[in-house]
DNA sequence: GTAGATTTGTTGGTTATACAACACATTTAG
DNA sequence: CTAAATGTGTTGTATAACCAACAAATCTAC
């Protein structure tokens, strides 16, 4: 699963620009953030930099994708059914996950954070579905996991958009009779 | 005074191996603790180990230097007067570095480590002497600085086999009409 | 608007670190 | 005691990171 062996001075460097990143996240907005202040802060030259990201939406994506993995790693994402409480610990992941970015400024790029949250969701139920169910049409479970994962994206939008008075446990939990009807009509094995 | 740019890769690198180093300390002791255990916490290359330090003797000697030096030097060590004042702040430190060495079992290395006080002792001296008289034999304030250091130190020593029921502050203050008279027969300014 | 300053990506040459392999020394086990 | 295992220090080669310099884009001020 992990690539066994990289060097560790990528892993170092990745970890200092991501750190450093973050810390500057906690203090502006990422629009007035420059690719200069993040090694300015990470104390890395500035080249070093261009030889591990495209630009600073590429690192943007790469920091959002790990805090939004290190939100659900530790709970399931592997070996793990998708089943009712998978859902709702997701579903709690990532309304965690906003919360915590609405307090580093990322205004304007709603859209981007979206996307990632989206791809992720993608890929982590397309794993679960895979070791579920070997034997299905890789192509359907594709199709579900997409559909998946619009849809508690969706419903954490709209969660965050109500007034909050029910927790995400409870807003979650009453559409998971479908979501898993829906999933079981497939073939149940 | 410093050396205006070093390779950030080196700094890094030195701070990673000492703070591995001085984690390593508070769990074993030195005896135990091999360069190989070092590398491997630091997460760094053996052979980069070698390019910075001979062997880990030296590692030892140039992390203590540099704890006692951030131990002094918030203090004074630079442009200070060598007085009643800096002396006893000079001695307290001396004993607050041995009593955190304590802790860090270095058993065996008593030697050493008291080499290693009085050579950074013999340089802050120095220093202090340069700026206070800079007129004076240089020869001369070398020796003085040598005779300084060893009795600091070996007055630290003392006070730590002594029943230790008075303060290091009190100890040294009784010894210190003598050292400034001895230093004020030079030629006072 | 324009000029100056800052930021962005990129490049070529240099240096530090990684890695694997080695001979040798020291420790550990039987 | 011997043999195996572990640690030490060194070397050659590959690569990541540094650095300075550059043109182009973007931001600021006037």
């Amino acid at each position: 699963m992990e690539q066994s062996k990289t060097d560790p001075r990528v892993l170092r460097t990745r970890k200092l620009i991501m750190d450093s990143f973050m810390e500057l996240s906690s203090k502006k907005e990422f629009k007035d953030i420059t690719v200069k202040d993040i090694t300015a802060e990470a104390v890395i030259n500035r080249a070093t930099f261009y030889y591990h990201f495209e630009d600073i939406y590429d690192l943007l994506e790469k920091v959002l994708s790990e805090v939004l993995l290190v939100n659900l790693d530790g709970d399931y994402y592997q070996n793990y059914e998708l089943n009712e409480e998978a859902l709702i610990n997701i579903f709690k992941a990532i309304t965690n996950f906003q919360k915590s970015l609405s307090n580093r400024c990322h205004r304007g790029y709603e859209d981007t954070i979206a996307r990632i949250i989206r791809e992720q969701l993608e890929v982590i139920f397309h794993k679960m579905l895979l070791k579920q169910r070997p034997t299905e049409d890789v192509q359907a479970q594709k199709v579900t996991a997409v559909m998946l994962s619009w849809g508690i994206y969706g419903a954490s939008v709209e969660w965050r958009r109500s007034s909050k008075e029910i927790s995400p446990e409870e807003y979650i939990h009453s559409a998971i009779p479908y979501i898993m009807k829906g999933i079981d009509l497939g073939d149940a094995d």
